[in-house]
DNA sequence: CTGTTAGCGCGTTCAC
DNA sequence: GTGAACGCGCTAACAG
């Protein structure tokens, strides 16, 4: 079997069927209006054909699609993957299908994908967080096409928006950690305007401790290729300069980098220092000791947020923007009673 | 600023522009033949009238895009996520775009998501492993479009191939446990038929061991949502059944699933039993004790299967299919010298 | 139930 | 340097 150079078109199927190119459309979209006889006839061929439908020319013809355009910062992570499920699920069973991209947290790239996105023509567009450069957004306001700002959370997004609030949950841990008598906080994560929840959390955390006159937050920043050695080493540093009583990390993965190092060092966790991660992820399950950290219910989140999206495409005017629930995770990570270390 | 019903087309620059849709055309693309006067101006229209050009009419009217369409198992854990990387850099810097699903390990997902990609006339498909549906097959074998089949090797792809042998890397660690001393190999993956390439490895281990007249290699395959728990589970049952001296993994994650399940049942691993885990993830980086595991060159795969993809666009005639090499990485998780108890 | 006509937005071809 | 025709493959709206 040789491969054809130009692949069979609808005209070659009906051609082939004797019939029209009308009745071919119709029996293979299952539209009423063609006999039994011929739609069994034409599939039968179309399939012999190997016929595809070219979809540019479809999607021309009727000027919309059933596609859902999607823009993450990174595969990399359990995070987005979640989100991701939750949301292609949704989309799998209402028949729409999705097409993702990446952008390594650069605007830019975000706007590069959302214009490719836009020239498809999608029923809705995807963005996660709420950073994005002011022509990607002027762009988007000026579409007709509904749009999901997923993962972070506003009063005034785009169009529709489902996230959590980052900076309450950096206030939540610091209330946690000043309510268990920690005083001098550290806070680990990847460089500083990278990741804008990141910043949002940090700056959470600070306000608390502010508030309390204690400490500043001291905060390490390193750049390692994972989560993990980004942990470990940001978890050194900290420690090298000011030891903190109590160090938060960007999420789970580095908290537990962080906990090897306290290993290393022969620090004991909690009486020396105590730990705190964010997202409640799978690693956590295996421990040994119980990770203090946040949940976030990122599988929820995709569901929703794709049902949300979903109901904008099928008319609904207008869906408010929606804040998931937190939960603190107590664990043993970080001390059970007000420790002696209060005042200095 | 409202939200047009109908996105602005060429003809609309043209008109308000006061020139023809051709110049329009011409001044997009960057093409020879209009003023540089002429074409500022339709610029700065087409920016202010936010203009996306529509790219179903594009690929219509000249019968090919830059896209490649991409097929992956799953986005959970890094492999697919490193192979992704370094697929999406080459072909990004080559000015294509991808798009990308996930089958999540069943092939009919895999065919309706190729069906859909033909649909679209890409310029490249790339799917992961060899385990395709007949019908998947002869799609992409009656099509032009070139194929790129990924992380599995055989030396009769679609099309064009990079990946690895899995069977030899099971051999590989056999071999490496045979010499150590280790007799009674245990094997912990997902369920059987799931992910081949466990399989193959799980043939090439039993295969060594098989012609030691060694003790046949338990295999435990629970279900479980994450690989830690898959790994710390699947080490308890084998713990619980005839406890091997030595337990496999398929990939480091579920490896350090089963190293804190020895760890909690008091077994010093390696003295009790050898752990050898799969890829030489990031986790690896920040455990106390070094896995030993099969390095896998992921990144490197991806970088060379998009470069062979993009030459076999660019009209090479045929790319032979390439196997890239295994690394085993002895750590501590295994003896370093043949045991006691070789013989029984 | 079936076929014909017209047009989706853009690029190629060929005039001017 | 510029523009008018035509066609890409398919479908909505109509006619038979």
């Amino acid at each position: 079997m040789g491969r054809r150079k130009h692949p069979a078109k609808i005209e070659d199927v009906a051609r082939r069927a004797g019939v029209s190119i009308m009745s071919v459309s119709r029996a293979l979209r299952g539209v009423e209006g063609v006999s039994e006889a011929k739609r069994a006839e034409i599939l039968r061929i179309a399939r012999q054909l190997k016929y595809v439908p070219n979809s540019n020319a479809r999607s021309l013809a009727v000027a919309n699609s059933n596609l859902i355009g999607i823009s993450l910062p990174t595969f990399a992570g359990e995070v987005f993957a979640d989100i991701l499920n939750g949301m292609r699920r949704t989309f799998a069973t209402a028949g729409y299908a999705s097409v993702i991209d990446t952008t390594e947290y650069d605007p830019e790239a975000e706007l590069a994908w959302v214009r490719r996105l836009l020239s498809w023509q999608p029923a809705g567009i995807i963005l996660t967080g709420l950073d994005h450069s002011s022509e990607t957004v002027e762009l988007l306001k000026a579409s007709p096409i509904p749009v999901l700002e997923i993962w972070d959370y506003t009063s005034e997004p785009i169009d529709i928006c489902v996230g959590i609030d980052h900076y309450r949950a950096g206030q939540l841990i610091g209330e946690h950690a000043l309510s268990l008598g920690y005083r001098r906080p550290g806070f680990v994560s990847t460089p500083r305007g990278f990741d804008t929840r990141a910043d949002s959390r940090l700056a959470g955390l600070r306000d608390v401790f502010a508030r309390a006159r204690s400490a500043s937050v001291l905060s390490a920043r390193p750049q390692c290729d994972s989560s993990f050695a980004t942990g470990y080493q940001g978890t050194e540093e900290l420690l090298d300069t000011g030891p903190p009583d109590i160090i938060c990390y960007l999420n789970d993965h580095m908290a537990f980098g962080g906990l090897m190092c306290c290993q290393a060092r022969g620090l004991s966790v909690p009486s020396d220092i105590g730990l705190v991660g964010f997202n409640e992820l799978d690693l956590a399950s295996v421990l040994p000791k119980k990770l203090t950290t946040v949940r976030t219910l990122r599988r929820l989140m995709g569901i929703t947020g794709a049902s949300d999206l979903l109901a904008r495409i099928n008319g609904v005017a207008r869906v408010p923007a929606k804040s998931l629930p937190l939960e603190l995770i107590v664990g043993e990570t970080t001390r059970r009673q007000p420790g002696a270390g209060g005042e200095v």
